[in-house]
DNA sequence: GATGTTCCGTGGTTAAAACCACAGAAATGG
DNA sequence: CCATTTCTGTGGTTTTAACCACGGAACATC
């Protein structure tokens, strides 16, 4: 059995464990890793959501299809992601949203339940598990507060101009963003040509310069 | 001392734990009740929130100054609610909000790092307490989730439906909602004006019929 | 180098929502 | 009951961003 220890080492869930201290851990959750192929559904919207997922390999989406027949990606995962966390955690009786391979995958599966339950050995890495699981969530959760007030009324200039200065803040005033215009834009949640007309308003009004992904601030 | 039971047990961080429990358990975490004055800081912008908050009494703002001046208020807390469980969860180093006595209040700070490490006597509540954190900040994860897709681009009209349905679906097609105008506009993020005029035009295109805050799904 | 293909800027149009101001209704509080 | 304040509906105006369509640049493929 392949174990994936690289993937393994770089999952958040993990952090702060020791690789063989892992692997006993993994054992004592009875978790291995299982493979699903390209469209396999790995937890339908309905289903009661069980298990928290580790991604070793491979692609997954999130969607969600809401009444009026609206498809949407809430997610695209891959490699050290995990997912249906949040569902577990907060005991939810049934998915809304649908987790499907969108390339041939390999998972991890972990029993919720196993891991809340400290095992009877008392295993002193669950107990990291656990700080970590929260940890993430409320890390999430932060993001999510700010990511709301990001997209809350605000034009597409205090938008742009909030996103850049994320990356200013680290990396000072030149610096490349990941996405693309079409990526930004989404992000963003503005229309992709909106944003375009935007930059040429704040280029012309001395704010920024940029040629591609690549920023200045002025 | 005051023991504030009724509040106590109605708590969601202390569900599931019996009120005798709750107070050796408060003990072991050596929490006890605390005044501040109407104006008194709890938690200031740029502090390390190391404690977690119960309002036992009155009412708590938390406020958000940003770069460019603007002074948004984020939460108006009140009895029973818990505040600052998502920095300490997250380990923040530096608060980015700012809570705020409102009125006169009563809270009870429980210290996190108490909160986490299991104490000596392996507290059996302890447990319990750590699995309600975890819950409580999930739930709080997946409602800001559906708030975004709620506050996504969408027109007026959908937020709108959108909103009514929550309600509808719980209590069938004629109810009366919590919020007035203003709070509803504040909660869909949109104009008041702008959600005055879209009513009328749900009305005239016969999807609603409403009074001040009753309304009935056609 | 010809041929897609993706990505980005551009202009013009349209629809939507913000904004503003006001008036009547409702609630509040002496 | 009157006075005052808050809330809501209304009309009209302005701003903003969505929407649409296209063309050229950059890139990759063959």
């Amino acid at each position: 059995m392949k174990l994936y220890r690289e993937a393994l080492g770089a999952v958040n869930l993990f952090k702060g464990i020791a690789a063989d201290d892992l692997v006993s851990m993994l054992d004592c959750l009875q978790a291995c890793p299982v493979k699903f192929k390209k469209g396999k559904h790995l937890l339908r919207a309905g289903d009661r959501p069980e298990h928290v997922g580790v991604v070793l390999a491979g692609r997954l989406h999130v969607v969600r299809d809401d009444a009026d027949g609206n498809h949407t990606l809430l997610a695209a995962l891959g490699e050290t992601d995990i997912f249906a966390e949040a569902l577990c955690c907060a005991g939810v009786a049934e998915s809304p949203v649908t987790v499907i391979a969108d390339t041939d995958v390999t998972v991890m599966l972990l029993g919720f339940s196993r891991i809340l339950s400290t095992c009877s050995n008392t295993c002193a890495f669950h107990q990291k598990l656990i700080e970590n699981m929260l940890q993430i969530v409320a890390q999430k959760n932060l993001y999510l507060q700010d990511r709301m007030e990001l997209i809350r009324t605000k034009s597409v200039r205090a938008k742009v101009l909030s996103y850049l200065g994320i990356f200013a803040r680290k990396r000072g005033i030149a610096f490349t963003i990941p996405l693309n215009r079409e990526g930004m834009a989404d992000y963003l949640c503005v229309d992709r040509s909106a944003l375009s007309h935007e930059l040429i308003r704040m280029k012309r009004d001395g704010l920024i310069t940029y040629r591609k992904n690549s920023f200045t601030l002025l």
